[in-house]
DNA sequence: ATGATTTCTTAGTAAACAACTAGGGATTAA
DNA sequence: TTAATCCCTAGTTGTTTACTAAGAAATCAT
């Protein structure tokens, strides 16, 4: 029931981007050296978040990538799913039919359970966005630890 | 962000074993043929069951395994953790001290949404008994699958 | 124009993890 | 004594994770 890097260091990302929201195109190797993650696989994270369209890319010299809306309307929740897929404990919640996943012919005391997880967790990354992690960081900036976020693993 | 086959199997295995809460010891091999599970993988993830004493077991023929306490008293939430460690979406929300972890000297903005996450999951599986479970099961029973719960991937 | 900078894409790889299988020892009821 | 059962550890196979590497395409600055 971990999260991955995917999502850890695309949320971190995003959330560097968020802080530079306005001032035109932030490269990878901005965010990469003040985030503490390679080029290389920055970009592989980035590139769907771009296919999504939470992000808009400049090519080319002086270029890079920029939030495509405010971010008070980019949730946690629209980021991690992107990178790791539905934050589902298990498949069967987030397919529904009758794949060949499980035989849900009938109701499953399980799949119940499953789905509160589910919907928990969504409703707490949904209600969450960058505007709120802007915030939360200007107010605590006294406290902020040197790069902008840690490599919470 | 999924829960493995530890936590599912082991879940399914102690449903099983409070539909029979009362009735004496319960085979290996009998929650086997019901949850379509293999008895060595099950052996291997009652052990640590019966180590966080959840179950007790007896030795011999005609042996097996039982809940050492009444279904109302063991939550999914024990079960699910002991299975498969805290289910946090990171490991430093729940070491929490200056581990080596990560370098929490300071706020960080990624871990407080980390903690929310863990605080959903955890008071949803927590609220949940195998007494619910049954309750939820006697009262559908009509729409129930063939095994008393489907593999729920 | 050219070169430096940057995005974009794909392929490969090493290590860790998941999901078991296998086998043998200990215990106990019949 | 035998069969059934719990108990424990080691090994195996396949998948996933977390990258690295490399090169093509685009664009700005000179």
């Amino acid at each position: 029931m971990k999260l991955s890097t995917r999502g850890r260091y695309g949320l971190k990302a995003m959330f560097d981007l968020a802080l530079y929201y306005g001032e035109g195109p932030i490269s990878l190797t901005n965010i990469a050296e003040r985030q503490a993650i390679s080029v290389n696989y920055l970009e592989q994270l980035i590139s769907p978040l771009r296919k999504a369209g939470l992000v808009e890319s400049v090519r080319g010299a002086q270029g890079g990538y920029m939030l495509s809306r405010t971010p008070a309307t980019i949730t946690v929740g629209s980021i991690l799913t992107i990178l790791e897929g539905p934050l589902a404990p298990t498949d069967c919640v987030v397919i529904d039919g009758g794949d060949d996943l499980c035989d849900h012919s009938g109701y499953c005391v399980t799949k119940v359970i499953y789905e509160k997880i589910y919907e928990s967790i969504t409703s707490v990354v949904n209600s969450i966005t960058l505007q709120h992690m802007i915030d939360d960081y200007e107010q605590n900036q006294g406290q902020m630890i040197v790069h902008t976020i840690c490599e919470c693993k």
